[in-house]
RNA sequence: GGCCCCGUCGUCUAGCGGUUAGGACACGGCCCUUUCAAGGCCGCGGCACGGGUUCGAUUCCCGUCGGGGUCACCA
């Protein structure tokens, strides 16, 4: 059985990097009909665990990506939180202690710091004396007695080769020399998230450590430890890390500010903050960044277009594939298909996969997508009905983006006499040569009854027949009398849903300024 | 600094000894057009460098350079 995990820890917010790693295991394990399993790795007792939590399991329902056991479902091999789990741990490094593989070890921190500048110094791989290693009893006894606190440390092997076999990287071959004995146990008696790590691995029957490049570096003590106390060594696959927009460093949340001097970045921030702004959602960069996934929902992003998006950094199926759903993703997915390279979050390319999804939505799907950001709006609205809301967003077509884009058209649903004028608008299209035909024009509409797109049209092409001008010297005008604005829906549409009366009102105001 | 990983258009990538080095996003131009979108067509643009191996290297090997990760009583 496939068995696969991710592993947060409850940081608040779930990072557009971990969002793929998660992916990855979780389509690894769908494709191989196995299962992915959620652990929270709070071994650092942080007060509000649940708090910080919920963002994160909020954030990979929104996305679809379900685990078969974990917080809330719970599971064969429960508890899933790293803090409930210390009898493993305990037991654990006990085995280690009992069989040499780990010692006790009465250093200060100051005390191993000089050795580890010492050689920095030396350009040379620090290497422990362990003058503080305590073996016996009488050993801790004599350390105690000088007033020491004790950790626990793994007894390092100081030679020979360790060659993993990573599914991504091929074989990779570290010397064991140049490892470190490090500590699995504090003096307060927590322990070291690697310990916890490949104790819950064995324990929840991980077959596939699947994770990002960063934790390559770590595996050897890893490995040792499981080699150590007999588990059973899982597969490793190390993925390239999410960079940064432009770069190849690691994507993290605290670099908001150096993002946003990224043009494509700022563009995708800007367009977010417009809508939550309208909305009058908090825009504190903490909480509201595209590096965090809230981001994507608060402005009405698809789910599946993140998952299209993020599967598609570091993975590929062939030479033109780029268009997958959830179910396209599980059938076609694999390692092999990875990537090495780290690779960069493109802001634009993810805006162009939410381009192609909602692309797929019908008029009733956008509808509703789209009627919680209008409900939840600053704005002063009229009520409108669900038949107006999709004569709407059918007229807008692929003019929403985003379901916050709805947004975009709340001239709609301002009261006729509140509605508001771009004056740069106003002066470039109420002009002295255009006002009189809209005011001729306003008067056939005033006489014409029929005010759905074809007849409007109709008429106007009469209209101007008539008059013996073009379209453009009119439609300008037209359109910033009704909407205030001067770029919007197409004309007759726009007409047609706002209906006669309130087409009437809004010229006449025009008019009269 | 030690150790490890990585290196194809600006970005994401296909390529797994012989290709006019393919696609997507972005960008530029044109067409369509009542504005804005969308759509159609065209274009710009890449194998980091130097040695090998080979009849032949983007592809295999070595080195250089460049980028990154990791070396915590964080995860």
């Amino acid at each position: 059985m496939i068995r696969t995990r991710f592993a947060p820890s409850p940081t608040g917010y779930l990072h557009i990097g971990g969002v793929r790693t998660a992916l990855f295991c979780y389509l690894f394990a769908k494709k191989h009909h196995g299962q992915f399993i959620l652990r929270i790795d709070d071994t650092d007792q942080q007060r509000n665990v649940e708090e910080a939590l919920q963002p994160i399991l909020d954030g990979l329902h929104w996305l679809g990506i379900d685990w078969d056991e974990g917080p809330e479902i719970g599971g064969q091999h429960q508890p899933y939180y790293q803090s409930q789990r210390s009898a493993k741990y305990q037991a654990a490094v006990e085995e280690l202690l009992r069989r040499g593989f780990a010692y006790r070890d009465f250093a200060k921190p100051e005390e191993i710091q000089v050795e580890r500048e010492a050689a920095v110094a030396e350009k040379k791989t620090f290497t422990y004396s362990r003058r503080w290693m305590a073996e016996t009893d009488a050993g801790i006894k004599k350390f105690e007695e000088e007033g020491r606190q004790g950790v626990v440390r793994l007894k390092m092997p100081r030679e020979g080769k360790l060659i993993i076999n990573d599914l991504i990287r091929g074989q990779v071959e570290f010397d064991w020399a140049t490892e470190q004995d490090h500590v699995i146990q504090r003096t307060d008696g927590s322990f070291i998230y690697h310990l916890a790590n490949i104790v819950d691995d064995e324990d929840f029957e991980i077959s596939h450590v699947i994770r990002a490049e960063e934790h390559l570096s770590n595996t050897p003590r890893q490995i040792f430890m499981i080699q150590s106390l007999g588990y059973r060594l899982p597969e490793y696959a190390h993925l390239p890390f999410v960079a940064e927009p432009g770069s190849k460093t690691k994507l993290s949340k605290r670099k908001l500010d150096k993002y946003l001097k990224n043009k494509d970045f700022a563009k995708l921030m800007n367009h977010g903050k417009s809508i939550a702004d309208r909305l009058g959602l908090e825009t504190t960069a903490d909480g509201f960044n595209p590096v965090i996934v809230d981001f994507y929902r608060q402005v009405g992003y698809l789910p599946e277009a993140i998952v299209n998006a993020m599967a598609l950094v570091g993975w590929a199926l062939d030479d033109k594939t780029e268009f997958f759903l959830m179910k396209d993703l599980i059938r076609d997915f694999s390692l092999e298909g990875v990537t090495k390279g780290a690779a960069s979050f493109d802001p634009q390319k993810l805006f162009a996969f939410q381009e192609k999804h909602i692309l797929t939505k019908t008029v009733g799907e956008k509808v509703t997508l789209c009627m919680p950001f209008l409900e939840k709006s600053q704005s002063v609205c009229v009520k409108r009905n669900a038949t107006f809301l999709s004569a709407l967003v059918n007229a807008a077509g692929d003019r929403i983006k985003v379901a916050g884009d709805i947004l975009d058209f709340i001239d709609f649903f301002t009261p006729d006499k509140a509605l508001s004028y771009n004056e740069t608008d106003v002066a470039k299209r109420l002009t002295p040569e255009s006002l009189p035909l809209l005011t001729d024009f306003r008067n056939r509409l005033a006489q014409h009854d029929d005010f759905s797109h074809e007849a409007l049209e109709r008429l106007m092409q009469q209209f101007l027949d008539e008059k013996q001008i073009k379209v453009n010297e009119i439609i300008h005008a037209l359109r910033v009398a009704v909407t205030g604005k001067g770029v919007g829906l197409g004309m007759f549409d726009t007409l047609e849903i706002l209906g006669k009366e309130s087409v009437l009102k809004r010229i006449d105001r025009a008019l009269a300024r």
